[in-house]
DNA sequence: TTGACATGCAGGTATTTACCTGCATATTAT
DNA sequence: ATAATATGCAGGTAAATACCTGCATGTCAA
């Protein structure tokens, strides 16, 4: 997995709204996305292509048809490598802020 | 929380870099930081007032330094209010598969 | 078979971004 | 006081990015 196309990915928003739109309903044309995005086709043509080199969507040709499947996995694994970490920051500031007004309470 | 200046924020690998780096030993100043950059002080300084502007980094100047501080929580709140929903398709494609698994057994 | 439809491909442009250099200011230590 | 240190501020540049238009190709349906 290469994270670093999976966070640049996610940067953009229209690439988050297309997530978003596939999470909706899976396995949507090209011309269906573009129903919901305002802006030229090719356009979102680009931003689907970084959202499938970064593995987060997955393609199938069906007829002159292209149909885009969402992939979380990608997601998922970007959590446990590299969120988790400051989750684990976060519960123990929680911790220590506790701590701190159990001391004051004293 | 404006998630998109956190997404954005997160777009950059020198800036989950300076997030590692805080989560390493929080509190560092901006010189420390660097230390560990390998790029001019100037830029450095613009990628933490990105940080700070998506509220992932606080800051405290102590006399002529300035401390930095991670804050995990937009983090958290991104992988509440965004992630999650995907971890939830994830899961239940993982529940077709073994359904389907289970259907060709017999 | 021919017209409508879905997508691919090849550029072109304006904006944003990630760097940099040079200099100014503020604080500490000798 | 003065030198060293830490940071701020103001541009400037090259590359990346997010759009676009125009045209080509492939597929379906009447």
């Amino acid at each position: 997995m290469d994270a670093d196309k999976v966070f640049k990915a996610l940067g953009d928003p229209t690439r988050r709204r297309l997530l978003d739109l596939l999470c909706e309903q899976n396995g949507q044309t090209l011309s269906q996305l573009c129903e919901n995005l305002d802006m030229a086709r090719q356009s979102a043509t680009q931003h689907l292509d970084l959202l499938e080199a970064a593995n987060l969507v997955s393609t199938v040709k069906r007829g002159r048809e292209k149909l885009h499947f969402i992939n979380p996995v990608p997601l998922h694994e970007v959590y446990e490598r590299w969120v988790r970490k400051f989750e684990r920051q976060r519960l123990s500031l929680l911790h220590d802020l506790k701590q701190e007004l159990e001391g004051e309470d004293q």
